[in-house]
DNA sequence: GTGGTACCGTACCGATCGGTACTGAACTGG
DNA sequence: CCAGTTCAGTACCGATCGGTACGGTACCAC
């Protein structure tokens, strides 16, 4: 495969792309956000898509690519917010921001509840095995810039000292996919945010050793 | 379909069944657990029960009542130790056997990780959409019924007036799950018992307003 | 024994799975 | 214009999906 390394606006040769990839690529995101990958057909992607198989075939592999794309769509989009919350000054604001975002992302109208990289392929059987893999993937690697951010929490002083990172992030980390599972079983926004906010009410939690 | 009414050891005229069906209920269990509803497939479920599709049919009726059943078992098996906290005789102690035997169950060795309730169905297509109502409904039952043992707690006076319960479930219940999706990542028992301890420690937390 | 009944295994069902060969059509560079 | 390239739609691929028809077998009541 020739790397298309000038892939700017000057025109490729032949036919050009009858339609918007980044649009196809959210609606795919939409349906494997609500399926999971499994539970996605290519008939459901494609409609959706508002493509033919070919065409899909032909920008983004297979279905495996495909998931993989929209799992990195849902990370700059509605779950950009993980991002962001990392940026935040304080640990506290860190903690916030996160469970906040969480609260709204799972919850958004018109987007499925819950989240992708949760209930993606949660627990699959031998063809989502590579789905399952790359979701495993992208929570613990949320989780370990949750930890290296109160780290440097830490270090700052900006937590107790001896505050454990890591066993900080992963319970923060644990009660924002509560949240997901919750959302995904239908509880609305605003007791969510009630579960949020009860543990900001709460932060930082006692974790001496 | 006849009911059998007397469903006792006498029995039945016909040859006799030559499988033991609980036994080949908990294959299908754990197969249900790791791969989820619509990640196992009858080829997967019959070869672990160890009988043939028909065999599976006449006992169960079809892959969806096998699921019913399979998550009854769980609740009765696995998950019975949600039933048994509830007997706790304080909230306190409710919630640490809500969350020590969720970790225990998430991670038993011999079992696949996480929790059925929780990744049997979470995110699914048309097909398993039995599947995934059945399992939020266990989901909200089972919130249910904390709520309704914490407004027990309440009126005793063993949580602190104006507590209110349903919040306080929805955030036990939420970390719970949160320690299912991590124990369904590879967290290991020893991490994920400092995510219940650290809820523990906290305990009750504050829920002013 | 004999009839009736239920279990078991094979072999198969239509439908759907993810993925592709092939045929034109639409465009660019020369 | 023409040659070369890429896209799109149809029609199809083998494999597998959940589910079943059917014939043989093992057991009970009588």
């Amino acid at each position: 495969m020739l790397v298309d390394v000038d892939n700017r606006k000057k025109a490729r040769a032949g036919r050009p792309r009858g339609f918007d990839a980044e649009e196809a690529l959210e609606q795919a995101l939409i349906v494997f956000w609500r399926q999971g990958y499994e539970g996605a057909t290519l008939t459901d992607l494609t409609e959706a898509m508002g493509i033919t198989r070919t065409s899909m075939y032909a920008a983004f592999g297979n279905k495996e690519e495909l998931f993989r794309r929209a799992v990195d769509r849902y990370t700059e989009g509605p779950g950009a917010y993980v991002a962001r919350a990392l940026e935040e000054p304080t640990a506290r604001a860190v903690a916030a921001a996160l469970l906040n975002g969480a609260v709204r992302a799972t919850t958004r109208p018109g987007y499925p509840t819950g989240c992708l990289g949760v209930q993606g392929a949660l627990a699959t059987g031998a063809p989502g095995r590579r789905a399952h893999d790359v979701l495993t993937a992208w929570r613990n690697y949320g989780g370990s810039c949750v930890a290296d951010r109160f780290r440097r929490a830490v270090a700052e002083g900006d937590l107790p000292p001896g505050t454990d990172p890591d066993r900080l992030a992963r319970y923060l980390t644990s009660v924002s996919y509560g949240i997901s599972v919750q959302a995904a079983s239908g509880i609305g926004r605003d007791d969510l945010q009630q579960v949020a906010d009860t543990m900001l009410l709460n932060w930082p939690p006692a974790t001496f050793a």
